[in-house]
DNA sequence: TAGTAATCACTTTTT
DNA sequence: GTGATTACTA
């Protein structure tokens, strides 16, 4: 142990050797916040605290795991294995499932994602004949969401007038209503969502003092990371847990609050020496990651901010390079810029890709990246986004696990019903729903007495019915006996889900094959750490509870050597040596949603400082002149945070100006006479004739008015792919160059060469790729 | 009911 | 620029 504390410094060595009691601890980013904690951690131990007494919840399960590896290093991997360490979510769904008979519900509960949960609201919205233009399903769910995380149950909801008022003030009088159908789904169904694993742990220790007896008793020592993002559910559940042994430990950086938007507090961290007596306050400023420069543009930043404790960050490290902000024409030429820039840094100084991080607002920001990044060679992954677990074809799979486990599961059945399609249509669909509902039974249930109940259901429907309805519940028998993997492998050929992927010849359909086999891989590995568990069902249901309350970042391997591509969000407590912040500018970040009041702005910009002090070496601001968003070319001026880092930290690529127009920078690269004019306010879009017609007979049709092109398929919305890629829809848009006759077209597929003459003369050579369109001559 | 085409809704961030 | 939903047709 000597060993390990003499890594630390003084500053980490005391809160780190603080036994007892209440502690915050104040920790500037860069910091080495992870590494007191990990310590601490194995300091307790080495004092004789019990691992099984000690909790420490993490921002995510990697996290923990890491945490673990380390403390295991130190301590033994024995001891380490029996620490309490997870999210808040994955920690407390494994009580619940402990506990669930208490609440009345089943423990194989399910877990219903926020996909589910939007279903299911739609559904609702619609079996109570509302107006979906006023009733949105996602508004209604995030009203919902912040209900719950601020411990507002139905009952409570319906005793607060303020409540009702505001709702029915936003022309939403029967909010109410939906919530409480909403909250009877789900239960009835033997789900939770989100909410419900941190709301319903609240009621469970509330509502039994034996249990909260217990797990005070079991956790003496409990230790919070990222406290300042805790919402105000989960400082109940820190608050009741703590209080009798009051040895509480939370860390955080009220500089580095970002998630205000799901019920994120601010205030837990900032009044947490209120909550507790004799509160050990300790702080951690300096900073191990970033160079001086870093550190001080971060700092000039994060000053403009009303909002904060007293802290000052300091670094002994080099000044470093200053940060270097560039200006681009385009979303396309940002990403072109980065990518080059990679290469550059990557070649001058042979460093992997793993060195290099590109941050970003939203999701839809990555595809320009990678676009750039994908001509150069450039390995890269993104995370976030669609995650797998997302993705449609691996839902799919795990509804029918989850089904198995937990028939009542609503939103799982409905899914895999007619998936593969088995002739059971909505109409069949929505007499069982509306039986089930009278008969107060879940859909299985009617399922299973379909010959017993009072459906108006011809005898034709029937069948397929109960054919479905024995194929799952052969499924159920083999769980009693077979692992996790040889039912799921069973389950994806039985049902004829592979056969319906095979069918689908495409690139696309080829990689959702990949994609189960992954999973069914994911699978096998869980099993194999899960051989001492005697209990199948037991291993399913737990493989189904990790799945979803995995993040994309649990996922990562980390053996591959990839640029990493992520949003800001995403990347807090990450580091890299070179960052790449893009798309800095107004209505994108600071986002034009959160500029409304002072708190949504302090907020960006806490973003921003996080994105900044991710960095170790070098950071990268780049910024658009005008970008692509939902479909079209939009201006936009550079964001204000660029300037309101002090200049001394700055070496400006480009000069920051206002947005005007300019004859050198504007340019139209395709000759256009109205360069800023986007020529089709409405994409045309190009109905087709003939389905399958060769490229040859149909390429000297013009575009993009063309009535005569049939796509081969509609693989993915509107996007009209012809002959497997040429999407003729998006041509109109995307380059804006007019009309114009396609000459000729070589090759096909990803790599598809198109020659098209404009009707203003210009004749230009086109590379197709990846439904997209590039000139290449 | 299944399959295809058109339209909608989305873009703030996630457990 | 795209996935999801809805509308239409056979």
């Amino acid at each position: 142990m000597e060993k390990y504390l003499s890594q630390l410094n003084e500053a980490q060595l005391a809160p780190t050797l603080q036994k007892d009691g209440p502690m915050i601890v104040i920790a500037g980013a860069g910091s080495g916040k992870t590494r007191v904690l990990t310590y601490r951690i194995a300091y307790l131990m080495s004092q004789g605290v019990d691992a099984f007494n000690i909790l420490s919840l993490t921002f995510t399960n990697k996290a923990a795991r890491e945490m673990k590896a380390r403390i295991a290093t130190i301590v033994g991997e024995s001891e380490a294995k029996n620490l309490w360490m997870g999210t808040f979510h994955s920690v407390f769904a494994k009580i619940l499932r402990f506990e669930a008979d208490k609440l009345g519900y089943p423990s194989n509960f399910t877990i219903y994602d926020t996909q589910d949960s939007d279903r299911l609201i739609a559904s609702i919205i619609k079996e109570m004949n509302l107006d979906k233009e006023i009733y949105k399903t996602k508004q209604i769910r995030s009203r919902i969401s912040s209900y719950k995380n601020s411990l507002i149950t139905v009952k409570a909801y319906f005793q607060n007038p303020e409540l009702m008022e505001a709702d029915k003030m936003a022309r939403r009088p029967r909010l109410g209503e939906i919530y409480k159908n909403y909250v009877d789904r789900c239960f009835k169904a033997g789900v939770m969502d989100f909410d419900d694993l941190l709301l319903k742990t609240n009621e469970l220790l509330t509502r039994f003092p034996e249990v909260l007896a217990k797990y005070q008793d079991k956790f003496r020592y409990i230790l919070v990371d990222e406290y300042q993002d805790t919402n105000h559910s989960q400082y109940l559940i820190v608050r009741a847990l703590s209080d009798r042994f009051q040895n509480i430990c939370v860390v955080g950086d009220d500089a580095q609050s970002i998630y205000a938007f799901r019920g994120a507090n601010i205030n837990n961290i900032l009044n947490f020496q209120k909550d507790y007596e004799d509160v050990k306050l300790f702080r951690l400023e300096q900073n191990y990651r970033s160079t001086k420069n870093i550190v001080n543009a971060a700092n000039s930043i994060i000053d403009k901010n009303q909002t904060k404790l007293d802290k000052i960050v300091w670094t002994a490290n080099d000044e470093g390079a200053k940060i270097k902000v560039n200006r681009s024409l385009t979303d396309g030429d940002e990403g072109r810029f980065v990518a080059s820039s990679i290469f550059e840094n990557k070649m001058q100084n042979q460093l992997p890709n793993s060195d290099f991080a590109v941050l970003y607002r939203t999701n839809a920001q990555s595809r320009s990246i990678e676009d750039a990044l994908r001509k150069r060679d450039i390995p890269y992954r993104i995370y976030g986004g669609l995650s797998f677990y997302q993705r449609k074809e691996i839902k799919d799979v795990l509804s029918y696990l989850r089904l198995i486990i937990n028939p009542a599961d609503e939103e799982a059945l409905k899914r895999v019903i007619n998936y593969p399609t088995r002739g059971i249509g909505q109409t069949t669909m929505d007499r069982l729903v509306v039986a089930a509902n009278g008969y107060g039974k879940t859909i299985f249930e009617v399922l299973q007495n379909i010959d017993k109940v009072d459906v108006n259901i011809n005898s034709g429907a029937r069948n397929k019915l109960r054919d479905f309805t024995t194929l799952i519940e052969s499924f159920q028998v083999m769980n009693q006996t077979a692992n996790a993997f040889d039912l799921a492998e069973h389950v994806t050929k039985a049902s004829g889900l592979i056969r319906e992927l095979n069918k689908d010849s495409t690139p696309e359909g080829v990689a959702r094959m990949e994609n189960i086999e992954e999973l069914l891989n994911g699978i096998k590995d869980f099993v194999e750490g899960q051989k001492e568990i005697a209990d199948a069902t037991a291993s399913l249901a737990e493989f189904l509870e990790d799945v979803a309350l995995a993040t994309d970042l649990d996922a990562d391997k980390g053996d591959a050597d990839h640029v990493a591509l992520m949003t800001i969000h995403l990347a807090k407590g990450l580091e890299f040596p070179y960052v790449y912040i893009v798309g800095l500018e107004e209505d994108l970040f600071p986002s034009a949603m959160s500029m409304g009041t002072r708190s949504e702005l302090e907020e960006e910009r806490r973003l921003f400082y996080v994105a900044l002090t991710r960095a170790e070496k070098q950071a990268y601001l780049t910024y658009a002149l005008s970008r692509y968003r939902w479909g079209k070319l939009i201006d936009s001026d550079p964001s204000r945070f660029i300037e309101e880092i002090d200049e001394q930290y700055l070496d400006i690529i480009t000069p920051i100006e206002e947005r005007r127009f300019n004859p050198m920078l504007d340019a139209d690269i395709f000759g256009d006479p109205e360069p800023n004019k986007v020529r089709f306010k409405k994409p045309v879009q190009p109905t087709f004739k003939k389905k399958g017609a060769p490229v040859s007979k149909v390429v000297k049709k013009e575009l993009p008015t063309s009535k005569n092109l049939k796509p081969v398929s509609q693989t993915k919305g509107n996007t009209n792919l012809f002959d497997g890629k040429l999407a003729v829809g998006n041509m109109v848009e995307h380059l804006r160059f007019g009309k114009g006759e396609v000459l000729k077209i070589e090759g096909a597929g990803g790599d598809t060469k198109a020659e098209i003459k404009f009707n203003n003369g210009g004749v230009k050579k086109l590379l197709l790729r990846f439904a997209k369109l590039e000139v290449i001559g």
